[in-house]
DNA sequence: ATATTTATTTTAGCGACTAAATTAAATGTC
DNA sequence: GACATTTAATTTAGTCGCTAAAATAAATAT
């Protein structure tokens, strides 16, 4: 209801030339002025200030002259070591640290392997504070402070109040985590869904950059999902991201993770695949309920090879995805659907019956522009989501100083 | 990516001002500083603006003294002469034109039999241009202008395009009306979703004002929903609102309107009860695939009453209605969840089968804190709505004359 | 050596806001 | 009934942030 109170536009002028820095780079301030609509003037004013703050530095253009009249554009980027964000990345069995510089950079990256449903609250809340303080330490010989820290996990989350209501990789829920580490480390300390991490760096990809809403799929040990309105993360009432994965396919169906039965996670996340194929295929030993990897990746070799059973239980899969993103489309109607994850390795196999599901489930009309395309998945890219979040974040801390 | 060009906040501001008055009726200018967060010196120079171009008028305060010293406060409030909008309803065999003041309120309202699913597109955009015509006469000899119109139609259309992509109550698809209205009124024409005018009103509603994720489910002929997110309605990449109705319940179940089968609509609608009680029980005459409103008042009070076979049906159209909402909440998390609509009447029979397929379809964590509520119909309300959302998009045109 | 081109900085001025001072219009008090 | 008090509205003075235009800077082209 109340507006602002009196004129913002200086904060919002600068937090926007400190994005434009972050997203592409060293940039010349003209350039900064049409790419965020102000006159090159105030361009001049906003960086004067945060030269001074010591927050950006000048530097002449890589190219030594590529031809071209006129007086050269000096660039500016952002000074790396003005500040670090700590990302962590929680999931099952494994803990993933990272620091990134102040423009978004990852300058730091460790992983350990956890037995991650062992863990107590209490066994988890230490170890974390103690990996941090160890990588904290060490961040801060690079850089003046540290901004934040992102918790990144699998699983549901409420951002706002930063508890973590339940993730598949953890025994214990509804745990304050957020507040926990707060009290340690004196700076803010996010709580975020992996998928959201993912679904916001491949928004500020130029090949998605026109697709302002996007729902991203996760596939993988769980079914992640996140979805972009306006390129912002959505998230509902109590700040818990949209979890697609437990919609429902069958009622009193296959049984999930969850405890309910039906879910679209009970036949389409890792779990789910390895326990039908191992009942019916000899498949490499090892804990069946969490599959490793590798023993993923065997199975899906045998599906993509044409394996009849494997790509039975795989176009199964496929059709109750299909099925739950006809809902999904029905109810966001976005522009794109990316489906991404370490599953992704299994779409092609799933694609066909997919497709067929949808074009059941949905009349053309109710379908409108949606794209459906799958997306290569990287490890890190968790942590730079996580990174960009936090930094986005705290950016109006960092230039309060 | 683009920022404002320079401070827009006068206008802002003056916007801000003016949707104060008609939320809240005739405000002093202290009370509008403080509601809308600015100096009462920039609400009497924006006051001053308006009152010069008669948008709004001063009074004395209602009460002539209540015992308060100092000086008394003028109110101001807006002027209902200075425009009106004009909201057309299009429901099966339904034609209601209302005419609202600038303040918001409906100063002419009437209503048309037709029969809806005999008319071409011709003939329709015809007898909306001749009826709309002779309204638009009658209002305009007591408001300087017609701001906008407004096309509130049942079924899905793509808002930002003005095209009716499908609807219940026509049997042709993909008209772009607001275009073809557009050409023959001299103001815009906005098309919306009869869903969405509802939410709209509802969001204004004190009772709910503090839940900005709503969620409003219509059960009627059809059924319509609207989400608010931060209480605005919640459009899809191509403007349609977020298809409830045809969500999937039972994959290759029952035949639904839209041609797909499964679809909770094809459970819970209003023909969807009346065709299956038509099969089991001795109903009143008339066309069971299009009941009226009397056909549905007498299935109601049966199943009300206690009539096992009704009861049935209902409770059957309760778990279809839960396992819908259980998705939606998965998905979307709200804060609240209201069902109306005219079939509102017949909730109660659902409400008990509704909220046992919802817990089985959801642990306690996911479902979170969102309250499910019913809410009772009155049949201006989409029009009030459509008014509403008509001065709200036209608001910047009126200010500059 | 000078003209041209382009980037950046400086200057001058404007629009919008706020805080504080002033004016307005009541009620209370003695 | 005169004067103090209270609250509302307006006026005044001053600040902030932006832009357009002018000035300056630093290159290439002729």
């Amino acid at each position: 209801m109340a507006s602002r109170s009196h004129d913002t536009s200086r904060l919002d002028n600068t937090l926007a030339v400190i994005r434009s820095l972050r997203d592409k780079g060293p940039v010349a301030r003209v350039d900064l002025g049409t790419l965020n609509g102000i006159s090159s003037a105030t361009v001049t004013s906003i960086s004067a200030d945060l030269l001074q703050q010591g927050l950006i530095s000048e530097r002449p253009p890589d190219m030594p002259r590529p031809n071209e009249r006129g007086r050269p554009k000096t660039l500016i980027q952002l000074a790396p070591e003005a500040a670090c964000v700590i990302c962590i990345k929680l999931s099952i069995n494994e803990l993933q640290l990272v620091v990134g510089d102040y423009a978004g950079q990852i300058t730091h990256s460790e992983h350990h392997s956890i037995d991650t449903l062992g863990l107590s609250q209490e066994a988890l809340v230490t170890l974390l504070k103690d990996k941090t303080a160890a990588v904290c330490d060490l961040a801060l010989t690079r850089h003046r402070r540290l901004a934040g820290i992102c918790l990144a996990v699998q699983g549901v989350v409420s951002s706002h109040s930063g508890t973590l209501i339940w993730s598949p990789a953890l025994s214990f829920r509804n745990a304050p985590l957020a507040a926990l580490l707060e009290a340690h480390f004196d700076c803010p300390v996010l709580l975020e869904n992996d998928a959201n991490c993912i679904a916001s760096v491949l928004a500020t990809q130029p090949a998605y950059a026109d697709h302002p809403n996007l729902v991203v799929i996760m596939l993988g040990y769980g079914i992640g999902m996140s979805v972009l309105i306006d390129g912002k993360p959505f998230l509902g009432a109590n700040g818990s991201a949209a979890e697609f994965g437990h919609s429902k396919y069958q009622p009193g169906g296959a049984l999930c993770a969850c405890g309910k039965r039906g879910c679209i996670e009970a036949y389409i996340s890792d779990y789910a695949l390895y326990r039908q194929a191992s009942e019916v295929i000899e498949l490499p030993a090892g804990d069946s309920a969490h599959p490793s990897e590798s023993q993923m990746q065997a199975l899906t070799q045998l599906a993509l090879q044409g394996q009849p059973e494997a790509q039975r239980i795989f176009a199964e899969a496929g059709r109750a995805l299909g099925y739950g993103l006809g809902n999904l489309l029905t109810l966001f109607n976005p522009d794109l659907v990316l489906i991404t994850g370490s599953g992704v390795r299994g779409y092609p196999a799933m694609h066909d019956a997919m497709q067929t599901a949808i074009d059941e489930a949905l009349v053309p009309e109710l379908v409108g522009s949606t794209r459906i395309a799958s997306c290569p998945w990287d490890r890190d890219m968790t942590c730079l989501g996580g990174i960009a979040m936090t930094l986005q974040a705290t950016d109006q801390q960092i230039l309060a100083g």
